[in-house]
DNA sequence: AGGGATGATGAAGAAATTATGAACAGCCCG
DNA sequence: CGGGCTGTTCATAATTTCTTCATCATCCCT
C-alpha cells in the first residue's frame, strides 16, 4: 500500500512515514507541489496525504491538477487551524477528508485507515493465482493449501505481482513499490532477482510456471492457462 | 474487550471510562457522532455507549447509520428522564438496552455486563487453541487444564490473539486494542515483546508453537493443525 | 557457433528485527 | 511506609532478513 505525504517540514513528514512504516506501508515524501505532482502522475498512490501549505502549487492547486487529470485517489487534506472555510474548498475540490493541525498520530492513522478501508476493501479479496493464495488482509500466503513463510519483501513482492498479474513488470516498477523511498535506483547489485529466486524456491514453482522472467523487462505472475 | 462511550459530557465520558477501566475493559470515547461513526467504522467494538442528545448526529442517527452498514456491535442507549418514548424509537432502531440518565455506575456495569454476555456467549463461548482455554467471561485462562495467572494486559493481549487466531496482528493493531486512547505510537520500547515473552512463560509455550512471531508484522496464535 | 548481454544461484557480511534479562516507577494494600 | 505486583523502559544477545558480490548458466543476435 503506496502513500504519499505532501508537507513543506521535513520533520513531520519523516515522522508520518516512519509510523506508516511500521505499519507495512510504503511511505513516500514530497516537499512542494510540483514534485508531488511528478510523482501521482509517474506512479499510482493508494492515498495522498496533502498539506494546503506548501511551496510553489499549494495543496487546493495539487487537488485541483489530480482531479482534472481523473487521478481517484484519496486525498486527505492538512489544514493548519483557523483555516475553516478551507475545508468547504478542499471538499469542493474533491478531496475526500480533512484534518485540522497540529493533529495526534492516532487520529491522522485512524482516517487513513478509513479512507483506505472505503477506497479498498471491497477490491481486496484473496490473490489466487494456479495453487499460491495470498491474502493482502491477514497476511498469510498459502501454497497447495499449505501456509508459507514469506519475508516481508518477499511478500510485497508476491503481492505486487500478484496484483498485476499477466502483466510484465519491470524491476524499476518492483524496486518503486516495494521499496518506496529508499530504492536507490543507481543500485547495480540483482537484489530483485534474489528475492525473487527466493520466492520461486519457497514457492515450489521450479519451472517458474507461476513467476515468469520476461527477458529484458523483469518478472511476471502468470495465470496457468489464461 | 473494547467499549466505545459516546456522549458530549466530557466528565460522564471520563467517569465511565475510568469505572470501565478498572474492570479491564479497553474504553474510548467520543463527544459527536460524526466522530463516534468514524471510529467505529474504522476499527469495532465490542459495545457502545450511545448517548442520545448530541450535537450533530444524535444518537439515533448514529445508531441507523451503523445498522445500515451491518454492523451488529451491541448498543446501550443512554435517555435523558422524560424521553420515554425513545425508548421505543431507539429499539426500533436496533439498540440492544437503554438506561435512563441519571444512572448510578453498579446499574450501567451490570447492563454492560449483561449485554456483553448475551452477545458474546455465543459467538464466543471459550477461546480454546491448543492446550490453551481462555473464557472470556470469567476472565480465567487454563493451560493444560490448569489455571493460570495473568495480569490484565496479559489477558487482553492474549484474548486479542485468540479472537483472531490464525491472522497475523500487528504490534499496532494489538497497541490498539489493548491500550486504546492510552496507545503512544511513537514509542520506541518493546512494550508488547515483553508482555509476549511473558505471555509465552506462563502458557508453557517454550518454542512459540502457539504464539507464533511474524516477523516484520507481530504476532499471531496458530492452531495446531489448521 | 561465438560473444555479449541478461538472468540464476550460492554464499557471506551487513542490517534489521526480535528475544531476553534486569532495572525502575507506580500503585494498591496492609 | 514497605512489600509485592504490574507495567514500562533499556541494554544487549540472538536470530532472521536483506543486500552485495562472484560466478555460472542461459538467451539472443549475427
Amino acid at each position: 500500500m503506496r502513500v504519499l505525504i505532501v508537507d513543506d517540514e521535513p520533520e513531520l513528514c519523516a515522522q508520518i512515514a516512519l509510523i506508516l512504516g511500521q505499519q507495512n506501508y510504503t511511505a513516500e515524501t514530497a516537499s512542494d507541489g510540483v514534485t508531488a505532482l511528478e510523482k501521482i502522475f509517474t506512479d499510482p498512490y493508494d492515498l495522498i496525504i496533502l498539506d494546503i501549505m506548501l511551496p510553489g502549487k499549494d495543496g487546493f492547486e495539487v487537488l485541483r491538477e489530480l482531479r482534472e487529470e481523473k487521478v481517484t485517489v484519496p486525498v486527505l487534506m492538512l489544514t493548519a487551524k483557523g483555516e475553516v472555510s478551507n475545508r468547504v474548498k478542499g471538499l469542493d475540490l474533491g478531496a475526500d477528508d480533512y484534518l485540522h493541525k497540529p493533529f495526534s498520530m492516532a487520529e491522522l492513522l485512524a482516517r487513513i485507515r478509513a479512507l483506505l478501508r472505503r477506497s479498498h476493501e471491497q477490491a481486496n479479496p484473496s490473490l489466487i493465482i494456479g495453487n499460491i493464495q495470498l491474502d493482502p488482509h491477514t497476511r498469510m500466503v498459502y501454497c497447495n493449501n499449505q501456509p508459507v513463510n514469506l519475508t516481508p519483501k518477499e511478500f510485497s513482492l508476491l503481492e505486487f505481482l500478484l496484483y498485476n498479474r499477466n502483466r510484465a513488470i519491470s524491476r524499476f516498477n518492483m524496486a518503486e513499490h516495494v521499496w518506496g523511498d529508499a530504492f536507490d535506483p543507481f543500485t547495480m547489485s540483482n537484489n530483485i532477482d534474489v528475492h525473487i529466486k527466493n520466492l520461486r524456491r519457497k514457492l515450489d514453482d521450479q519451472a517458474g510456471n507461476i513467476i515468469v522472467t520476461v527477458r529484458g523487462i523483469g518478472y511476471m505472475a502468470k495465470d496457468a492457462h489464461p
